[in-house]
DNA sequence: GTGGATGGTGAAAGCGGTTTCACCATATCG
DNA sequence: CGATATGGTGAAACCGCTTTCACCATCCAC
């Protein structure tokens, strides 16, 4: 047994102090009605005047509940390079920690069912557990199966069953495309992001529609596959620019890609945003210290998490949570 | 009381499985020695065959030990845009977990000694705390007198009582101003970070040290200093360019000031790296994706944060950890 | 062969909360 | 006015694991 370094008040203590047993403690600690006034108050001020603080484990033990909260991160190459997850974590962090609750980091790769990270979410060692960017969502399933309220950042490929929240990706591919044309160019072309994840899936869709909308038709030629990296951006961007002569306008579906983009079209001997005009999906940092700097998509990342954070919180109240789409802002600058 | 979603096993169900008493049970599964290796291998069967897995609540209650370790991130603006401390985290997670640890994240402002950080990590919640760059150390302080196993990730101002884990700065910073000055430079002047953290001291410590190598002395003139952001390494040049007419090469104390540095020469109609060359530190994204591509000073991230997660370890053992300097690497692109 | 280490074990007492249950007051009803 | 809900309360069981303690074997030395 590890030597405590210092001695806590326990219930017994607080009781003592409040002159009220130990039952009557817990519920005032834990918000039941059924408490007279005059008792609570005692029993606040013990609390108070001997600095108590209830114990997570003993708490946890008797009541089933942890008090923790996983966030649970698919071990991948994006995590490394991407502030993104970052900022929506602090996000996230935030929200739970103004509400009681932990947050526990899980970085791991989800693809086996029957790893520490999935014994630790079905052991009922936290209350909750949201997800990032789902893959795979075999995990997820059978989760959700066994009643642990979750939440997914990033929309699902199979949305009815979860809760989840999520960048308004199609509205947000939707404007810059239509920025574009709204900038005079004719031939816009997209570079994706993985078209597997449905992020990737909404933003080819929002720039086709824009597209349609717009009185053009989108031609198969301007669609090029990316993978979020910024060689892949550039590499698209050569294909683009080697098969579609008018070209003169891309969006790519993230700032990544859209330097990579920008290092294409350079090396083609054209500029930016003159022949060529860009934009990107993400905001970032890279957005703002490019040369030229990136017109680009905003998404409010911090808002992301704390919206995830709020949707857990309601779940683990029993109210039932809906899935929120948050909005996006064109944000221009000189590539377009 | 909460349902329990499934029935998980006990210790009951164990020993009863094993044949032994829940003592034995427990012996087995926290490694003691004394106990007779026919049991030990029933237990262990047992426990396989049932699928066992403890509860964390009950052991940290009867053992004071939660198996939980605090990183702790000052809520700060560099958090936000900065991938550094994400990919430490996740560093510090693997490790962690491998040994059957959980990590606990905390974002918040560490000024107050009395937030729920403070009281959290104070309160026994945790076993030990991982903190990040120190800007004031007086809750540090307090949780290394109350015995709290720490490691600070980031040299502290006071390095003598904690264990940390840092990159090597100095080492850094004098590799990149030696290749400065082997590149033909003569006149290489610094755009330090903030110089009252100890990174940003130690970087301008091996710029001068490389420089008084060199056999130049470096002048006042030649150290302008900055905040790490952008908008400062573009200003801070701005300066250097009007005060030193020869100047020929510029170490930036990181990536982002670098690119604030170029955006500025270039402005003043010099090109990089002909007239001016520039150096970086961090090998960030930004480095590879930049145009010119960014000589930078690399330091192994992943590295660092898995060092701070064995630091911890070691000192759960009850080893006695020493603090640990990691080296750099210089990567040489464009810039310089 | 006896006394004292030593290894191996189980019963039982916690760890610090939560919750059930029985109980005593009042308040409400017919 | 007796019978029945209702609010408020404390005693005690319990959550699942750890650890002390007492105890019984052996094993060793003398």
């Amino acid at each position: 047994m590890a030597a405590k370094s210092s001695i806590r008040p326990t219930y017994a203590v607080i009781s003592k102090a409040a002159g009220v047993s130990e039952a009557t403690v817990s519920r005032v600690l834990n918000g039941d009605e059924n408490v007279h006034p005059d008792r609570i108050k005692a029993v606040q001020d013990a609390v108070a005047k001997l600095g108590y603080k209830k114990h997570r484990a003993a708490s946890s033990l008797a009541s089933g509940r942890t008090g923790l909260i996983a966030v649970v991160i698919d071990d991948d190459l994006s995590i490394f390079s991407d502030p993104f997850w970052a900022t929506v974590t602090s996000g996230i962090s935030r929200v739970l920690m103004e509400n009681d609750l932990q947050t526990l980091l899980m970085v791991a790769n989800l693809d086996s069912l029957d790893g520490p990270v999935a014994h630790s979410l079905q052991g009922g060692e936290v209350d909750g557990a949201i997800f990032f960017q789902l893959h795979k969502d075999a995990l997820v399933k059978r989760l959700v199966k066994q009643r642990l309220p979750m939440v997914i950042t990033g929309t699902p490929h199979t949305s009815n069953d979860f809760v989840f929240v999520d960048t308004d990706n199609f509205g947000g591919a939707h404007e810059a495309t239509n920025h574009l044309f709204s900038r005079g160019c004719s031939q816009v072309a997209i570079i994706t992001g993985d078209i597997e994840t449905t992020a990737g899936r909404q933003r080819l869709d929002g720039y086709n529609q824009a597209y349609r909308k717009s009185g053009h038709v989108p031609s198969k030629h301007l669609i090029a596959e990316g993978d979020y990296s910024f060689e892949s951006g550039k590499a698209a961007m050569k294909r683009l620019l080697d098969q579609v002569e008018s070209l003169d306008g891309v969006f790519a579906c993230n700032d990544v890609m859209a330097l990579g983009a920008i290092a294409a079209i350079e090396e083609a001997g054209k500029v930016v945003p003159d022949h060529v005009k860009v934009v990107g999906f993400d905001d970032s940092l890279l957005a703002q210290t490019s040369r030229p700097t990136l017109t680009s998509v905003r998404q409010d990342i911090v808002a992301l998490g704390e919206a995830a954070a709020n949707l857990m919180i309601a779940q683990l109240r029993g109210e039932d949570a809906q899935p929120c789409i948050l909005s996006t802002e064109l944000v221009v600058r000189e590539s377009a």
